[in-house]
DNA sequence: GGAACGATCTGC
DNA sequence: CAGATCGTTCCC
């Protein structure tokens, strides 16, 4: 993937919207957490009106992030041993965040195949992109749009020009047992050359 | 206080 | 296809 323009934060305005809009738009942008960094190719979105999603429930500690201002790492622990990272998205108080699920490598591949123990897959679903990249509960709350001095290492999302696909490959969730039909993932197509 | 259940991954 | 493994949530 040639870089067109020097990467540039994504604005928080981009991200203050509906999640299954902002899903699309954050296919094709770029996450960078110390020296990894890699395209978002896989992302899934979820709403507080959504049986789905961790909000649907209200308020609680652990989705406090969730209902927070955009822009910031929403990250969970689940199956007792996997960490999972979503961009929170929407006004404050709604409730909506975009799971990130795959990513395409891009910097710092010898960091993530060290992590994962393996040099293929490095970032393909959503607890071993966090595996890859180091994101661990440390980082829920960090500010991606903003240089965060509270994180635990800088971590930012980018746009570096490539721009999200026209027509992205779209399906029902993935490992969810409510909701199961609605079609909030969304993938970058297999790009022909 | 206790139990059920995960927005998963890996190896068999 | 089952096991690993534990925090969160909800019910008693």
């Amino acid at each position: 993937m040639t870089r067109r323009t020097p990467p540039r934060r994504v604005a928080r305005s981009v991200l203050d919207r509906d999640s299954p809009d902002v899903a699309r738009l954050l296919l094709n942008k770029v996450l960078r957490v110390g020296p990894c960094a890699g395209r978002i190719v896989e992302v899934e979105a979820y709403r507080s009106d959504d049986p789905a999603s961790h909000s649907f429930r209200g308020r609680t500690k652990r989705t406090e992030v969730m209902f927070g201002p955009a822009g910031r790492l929403y990250v969970y622990f689940v199956y007792g041993m996997h960490w999972c990272a979503n961009v929170v998205t929407g006004a404050e108080g709604d409730g909506q965040a975009v799971l990130l699920r795959a990513l395409a490598p891009i910097d710092g591949l010898d960091v993530m195949a060290s992590r994962r123990g393996r040099t293929d897959r490095l970032a393909e679903g959503p607890a071993t992109l966090c595996q890859a990249l180091g994101i661990d509960g440390s980082f829920n709350g960090v500010d991606l749009c903003a240089v965060d001095a509270a994180a635990p290492a800088p971590i930012g999302l980018y746009d570096d020009g490539v721009p999200p696909p026209s027509v992205p490959v779209i399906g029902p969730r993935i490992g969810i047992t409510k909701a199961v039909d609605v079609p909030w993932r969304f993938r970058v197509p297999r790009v022909p050359a």
